[in-house]
RNA sequence: GCUCCCAUAGUUUAACUGGAUAAAAUAGGGGUUUCCUAAACCCUAGCUCCGUGUUCGAGUCACGGUGGGAGCGCCA
């Protein structure tokens, strides 16, 4: 509860009381009914009145011209309320733009707002995400993960949680064989320089077609072999074991080339190598103890009870699964990190697969699965179909990266290329196509599909990451025009313009949004708040100019505001895991 | 066959979790640069898949359809 809503509560709540006997309304009740209303014009905060009718027994619409007049009475001159009027069944409150300034602006301008969430200190979260395979390419689709998963590790630390960040790399498993089948047996081409891992994804898409394409006895032939290796990779075969570590760094350093590029890190990286025989053993002790099951030579566990039916825990043959390791992966953040929530990003299409894993971590005695949340989002589709490794059909994620730096270079730093060094106009280049692609991924809602079309992500208008960073250079532009130092001692009763009233409200509510993002797992919230405050920013920036203001004071005041702005702006894209250059 | 997710301007998405006149972007039409970067701003036109129900009130909840996507024991 803000200062304006606790004000507001109380009048509201003390005018209640002495309308209604039979009942007593708190104020902190209250809050929770308080919401904004659609426009401005109307008022800053709103009390719906649907509630009091039953008790007061009168229409909404008459309890709130009733609360209106009676708390006329109470408004004077220096209060943070400066209106209150009943619009329909609304009671409307209309506050002063000058103390939300005084509340507001000098806390950014020190810096101590946003350090404020970080000072109630949390419980240890572990936030796995990314989980790429090696041996594939890494595609556009990953991309969603990571720009999720990432963003998630940020704004959870902001709110003052203890994050490990996690990625969960699957370097073992039937894909890895029949890529190494094809790389040994078929393939001719020498390895490239630079993405031998995308290099690898490629033999591994033509392995899968010409093991489909194969008939009869070659068929029988090549399946053979494929198995014969994925068994020496088991055993750890000296040869195959040498040529997986190679191809495997091949991969990895495709990979923490993405992550580096896109300011991701990870606090531990998990490989599903180590965690293979610590399933198994789980799996086979879980046996003999009775909490699973043999059946058709495979072990699994009935989950019928919880309407989850059987889950496949350990292969007839003896392999392990994306199941069985994902249980010691699970008895490791448990036991090894201690955490006490564990938030796992993976796709929509394996909600079912955890909760299974869920389901059976109970069984087995886990009572922290209370505190296991599968995070879904839908998957990034092609106007034809489903990406997919397999098929070959993927836009990988190197190709999106290198034409958005074209289009970025060609159509807007060219401009700039005489006067500015090489070195900016590459990092402005890269600082720009972050921003556009983390915040393509981010801006909508997780469980919505998204059908990649190339030209969209070049699209450098209106709703998207470029606008952000956009109107964040800008402010830092009118900075390096003014010469005079940005000071809190200004007179906030000059910022009177409807275009900057708005900016100290979303500056207000800013460090709500980012805990609402966090814990409804939304990072959605946020890159919508701060395109709507960006487009704050470009209207104001249009009405109420600093470098012309009227008077020297006035100048001040808006050299405070859109600094305090700026530093909003600035955390806020942080926290989407964007940062914005500081001319473009 | 069963289960889950999605459906809103021509297109891509919002709607504070059941509240006020459904909001942006883009595409279309028109305008703004002697003045802090026109990757911007202003004006204009255009929308809740179809039924039934729940209640003061439904884009939002329930049930039944239609269309798209995903999943359902030896893939990950």
């Amino acid at each position: 509860m803000n200062l304006f809503e606790q004000t507001i509560c109380e009048m509201a709540a003390k005018v209640l009381n002495s309308a209604d006997e039979s009942g007593v309304w708190e104020p902190f009740e209250l809050n929770e009914l308080i919401e904004q209303p659609p426009n401005p014009e109307m008022g800053d905060y709103a009390l719906p009145c649907f509630s009091f009718a039953k008790s007061l027994r009168r229409s909404p619409i008459k309890i709130a011209e009733e609360l209106a007049d009676k708390l006329q009475t109470d408004l004077n001159h220096d209060s943070s309320v400066t209106a209150i009027q009943a619009v329909g069944p609304y009671l409307n409150f209309t506050v002063s733009a000058v103390v939300m300034a005084e509340t507001v602006l000098p806390d950014i301008f020190l810096g101590t707002y946003f350090k404020a969430p970080s000072k109630i200190a949390l419980e240890r979260v572990m936030i796995e995400y990314s989980q790429p395979n090696t041996h594939k390419g890494f595609h556009v689709g990953h991309m969603r993960n990571v720009a999720l998963g990432d963003s998630l590790c940020r704004i959870y630390k902001y709110n003052g949680y203890e994050v490990v960040g996690v990625n969960y790399i699957g370097d073992v498993g039937a894909h890895i064989a029949k890529c190494l089948w094809f790389f040994r047996n078929h393939n001719t081409e020498t390895p490239p320089e630079h993405f031998r891992g995308e290099w690898l994804g490629e033999l591994y898409t033509q392995a899968v077609k010409k093991l489909d394409d194969a008939q009869g006895q070659e068929k029988i032939k090549f399946q053979q072999e494929v198995s014969q290796i994925l068994q020496k990779l088991e055993a750890k075969d000296k040869e195959f074991t040498r040529e997986w570590k190679m191809t495997r760094e091949w991969s990895l350093k495709d990979f923490y080339e993405i992550y580096e590029w896109l300011d991701v890190n990870f606090d531990h990286i998990f490989y599903e190598s180590e965690v293979d025989e610590e399933g198994r053993k789980i799996v086979l002790e879980g046996e003999q103890n009775g909490t699973f099951e043999r059946s058709e030579g495979a072990i699994g566990i009935n989950l019928e009870e919880e309407n989850l039916g059987f889950f496949m825990l350990l292969k007839s043959d003896g392999n392990t699964l994306y199941a069985t390791k994902d249980l010691a992966l699970a008895q490791r953040k448990f036991d090894e990190f201690g955490v006490k929530r564990s938030i796992y990003v993976v796709g929509a299409e394996q909600t079912l697969h955890f909760k299974q894993v869920f389901a059976t971590l109970k069984r087995m005695g886990y009572v922290q699965v209370g505190q296991c949340f599968h995070l879904p989002y839908a998957l990034v589709m092609l106007p034809e179909g489903k990406m997919s490794s397999r098929a070959g059909n993927v836009i990988l994620f190197s190709q999106l990266r290198k034409e958005i730096i074209e289009s970025i270079q060609s159509t807007h730093l060219a401009e700039h290329r005489e006067d500015w060094s090489q070195l900016e106009l590459n990092e402005t280049a890269q600082k720009i196509a972050v921003a556009a692609i983390k915040y393509g991924m981010l801006n909508q809602d997780s469980n919505k599909q998204i059908v990649f079309s190339m030209k969209d992500w070049l699209i450098s208008e209106g709703d998207t990451g470029t606008y952000l960073v956009y109107a964040y250079v800008r402010i830092r532009s009118i900075g390096r025009q003014i010469p005079r130092e940005v000071s809190s001692d200004v007179d906030f009763s000059l910022l009177v313009h409807p275009n900057e009233k708005k900016l100290l409200r979303q500056m207000l509510d800013f460090n709500r949004t980012v805990y609402n993002s966090g814990e409804q797992y939304r990072p959605s919230l946020l890159a919508r708040m701060l395109y709507e405050f960006s487009k704050n920013f470009s209207r104001a920036y249009n009405t109420c100019s600093v470098k012309h203001a009227e008077t020297a004071q006035l100048q001040a005041a808006r050299l405070l505001l859109f600094h305090c702005v700026a530093e909003t702006l600035l955390q806020g894209l942080h926290l989407l895991g964007i940062t914005p250059p500081e001319r473009m």
